[in-house]
DNA sequence: TCTCAAACTGAAAATGATTGTCAAAACCGT
DNA sequence: ACGGTTTTGACAATCATTTTCAGTTTGAGA
């Protein structure tokens, strides 16, 4: 129900298609969808099968590796992240994001959603804005 | 662009469908998907075409009378809410959804943004957990 | 009230991301 | 190399959402 690829096995040696994927992500910066990954993938040669993308990128997220947010439109995309805890800034234009951290904004949430009676509490936050050179070219 | 619909204009009568669509989310406290709305209506007996579900839905977004979010799997849920800016602290089992405000996540926000050069900074934040029901029944 | 154009509706078809299927291919330990 | 297990990938199936388009409703004006 988790995966299906694999679950809780120490994790066997990455496939080739598998590395492409992630080696991908390492490479990109911003927020990229698994058909864009597959395009990339399938441009550069070494091509991997869209279903396998799928299949990669959601094992990545259930390992934690890879973070994932919907776009307005629903599209899932993926990010390589860092593993701890944190938040993001997304450009709205060029998608230049940056990892944030706000631990009084963990401890809020933790609280208010604890005084209304709630528990096993998680949460999603993400902020939008024009990055400093899209403003800029905006002008 | 934006709606189709209607987009400056002082709004003309609600149609009946768009009436029932209004009423039916006025009448439920928990985020609805619009198969579910158009389901709901259709039991009801007011049928309303599942294109007009969505026509109203997303117009209605636009117009702020409405709060769209994602599911998990992507599927959008709509409900009828306060006009003035808050998040929402949702049940993950039923739906339970509980406006709350959080001035203080706001200013950090704008912060974090404007120290990194981002602006027209928004931002999406939702809390979810187990409400105290539903904590209890798995017990 | 009659008329016409603009707005609205809804059934059905189109779209597009995501998932399921399943036979072939890659791997692994023996 | 051999049998068993895992992964792959082309393709079909799902499913929410959008678009199409012809028929209906509405509103302002004659």
């Amino acid at each position: 129900m988790t995966s299906g690829t694999n679950s809780s096995a120490p994790s066997r040696k990455p496939t080739r298609q598998q590395a492409a994927v992630a080696e991908l992500l390492e490479r990109s910066d911003d927020f990229t969808s698994a058909q864009t990954v597959h395009a990339r993938l399938r441009e550069a040669g070494a091509g991997v099968g869209l279903a396998t993308v799928y299949r990669t990128l959601q094992s990545m997220v259930d390992a934690g590796t890879v973070d994932v947010l919907r776009t307005d439109d629903g599209e899932a995309v993926y990010r390589a992240c860092s593993t701890h805890h944190h938040h993001h800034l997304v450009c709205r234009s060029c998608g230049r994001t940056v990892e944030v951290e706000g631990p009084a904004v963990e401890k809020w949430a933790d609280k208010v959603a604890s005084e209304h009676g709630y528990t096993g509490v998680t949460h999603t936050l993400e902020i939008f804005g024009s990055c400093a050179d899209c403003t800029a070219a905006d002008a």
